[in-house]
DNA sequence: CTATGGCACGGATT
DNA sequence: AATCCGTGCCATAG
């Protein structure tokens, strides 16, 4: 990828060549936890190539990029709602886990505090127990793994702290049943049967489901629809409406943020958000301040060329000679690469978030479709360019949930959104048809075959399989 | 007869 | 150039 005798050129600024475009693109599709990696290497690899010495902000002690001052402290000169603070942050320790939270509410899913899982757990279940018991719970927690699974088995718990497996029972049962649900279960199929429970509260659930996971689990995960339906005594079809709807709405990993993101994921490949990309949070915690933007962005300023090193270069030993030069073209290119990456970037999410901003405040039903076609043309770049930067990248809404970039070149996400209230809030189950028609009331002009489309989508059955909500108005 | 899912086509998007 | 998406048509289930 790095082609060395072709760029053998002096110091100064560098014409664009193709290695340097060649390598501006590779890059820019590199997430950050990638790009992290792939630094690191060169790093240690290329003796050319420099960390300046980090300096810390002294008041909130995250690492400067360069030799700017921090961007993250620095005071906004304006503070319009509508414009973002937007920052480049070299930060090294961007692990925040993601959380999950029920995507039911799209209405309601602002909660703009951002704390480990564990603790976010703990706080839901604590009211409900006594002392000793949130004890327990504290330690349960702590024992969780990265999927949000419990390794460790119930006697274990309850020789440890020498209290009765019904309590310990009881407390986890509480845990299971708070957000994420199914956190704490032993293995994916039980926290795939709590979800079940629960959502079967206030979503029809196909029947037959519960059996499916308990019976079938290993047959639904094979996709081997046909035997699930014989082993559970309903067709292959039946079994396929099973099976997507526990991959539409369920989730066998519960740390993971990945509700409903995911159409085509199945329940054993299910995509890991862990390291966000770019990070959104309120400057006040309230909806009117602007957002502010973090780019994560490793290494963003902090990279440099070893002057020592290029200024002896002349007196290389001749056998090593080539090699340090070509060692030094490297270690420019990825310093000048690196710094067009972050600059797309920027760019980008700044034009971006400016757009959605409705859509990461108040959630999916207020996303507007744009694709990144029209972005290229706002920004004046290419197509390409666009889709290499938003490919494979994350970011990181004020809420917590961690969703894929792509989310926001979603074209019929916000119609979906909409078809999902008009059917919770319906009396009688409507058709297709009839839903097309109240879209389009609504000035949403699709095909009734669009609708099914949605529908299938978002795991919802049709209208015949589906019972009579219980009315919004609970006694 | 109505509602829905499968297949396939064409245009947009990447 | 390859892929995705909305849509129309048709078969089938209810």
């Amino acid at each position: 990828m790095l082609q060395g005798p072709s760029l053998r050129q002096g110091p100064t600024l560098r014409p664009l060549t193709t290695a340097h475009l060649a390598q501006t693109m590779s890059l820019l599709e590199l997430p950050a936890a990638e790009l992290n990696q792939k630094i690191e290497a060169e790093l240690a690899r290329n003796p050319a190539l420099e960390l300046r010495e980090i300096k810390h902000c002294p008041s909130c002690k995250q690492p400067l990029s360069g030799t700017r001052p921090c961007q993250r402290c620095s005071t906004p000169k304006s503070l319009s709602p509508e414009e973002p603070i937007v920052f480049v942050s070299p930060r090294e320790d961007f692990f925040i886990p993601g959380r999950l939270s029920s995507q039911d509410l799209p209405e309601d899913n602002f909660a703009p505090h951002i704390e480990d899982l564990p603790t976010y757990v703990l706080k839901q279940v604590a009211p409900d127990l006594d002392y000793q018991e949130a004890q327990i719970a504290a330690f349960i927690l702590t024992n969780l793994d990265d999927d949000g699974l419990l390794n460790i088995s119930i006697s274990e718990i309850a020789q440890y702290h020498h209290i009765s497996l019904s309590k310990v029972k009881h407390i986890l049962n509480q845990i299971q049943r708070s957000e994420p649900l199914g956190v704490g279960s032993p293995n994916p199929k039980e926290a795939l049967l709590i979800q079940i429970d629960v959502l079967s509260e206030r979503v029809p659930v196909p029947s037959l489901t519960k059996e499916a996971i308990s019976e079938g689990m290993e047959l639904l995960s094979k996709h081997q629809y046909v035997e699930l339906g014989r082993l559970i005594g309903t067709s292959t079809r039946q079994a396929k409406e099973i099976a997507n709807f526990i991959t539409e709405n369920l989730n066998p990993y519960p740390a993971h943020s990945a509700w409903g993101d995911f159409r085509q994921s199945s329940p054993n490949n299910v995509d890991v958000y862990t390291h966000p990309d770019v990070i959104i949070t309120l400057l006040n915690d309230s909806l009117y301040s602007p957002l502010v933007v973090e780019i994560v962005s490793p290494f963003a300023g902090l990279l440099q060329v070893n002057n020592l090193f290029r200024n002896s270069l002349d007196q290389a030993p001749s056998d090593k000679a080539d090699q340090w030069r070509s060692d030094i073209d490297r270690a420019e290119l990825l310093v000048k690469c690196l710094q067009q990456r972050t600059n797309t970037i920027v760019r980008l999410m700044k034009r971006i978030i400016r757009l959605q901003r409705d859509f990461i405040l108040f959630g999916d039903r207020y996303l507007k479709p744009v694709t990144r076609a029209s972005l290229a043309n706002e920004l004046d770049v290419h197509e390409s360019t666009i889709s290499r930067a938003v490919a494979s990248k994350t970011i990181q809404l004020p809420n917590g949930h961690i969703i894929p970039l792509s989310k926001f070149f979603d074209r019929s996400l916000h119609i979906r959104t909409i078809l999902k209230q008009i059917i919770n809030h319906e009396t009688k189950p409507l058709s297709d048809n009839d839903i097309a028609k109240v879209l389009e009331e609504k000035g949403f002009n699709v095909a009734r075959r669009t609708v099914a489309k949605y529908r299938a989508m978002e795991g919802i059955l049709p209208s015949h399989l589906r019972q009579i909500r219980t009315s919004p108005e609970i006694t």
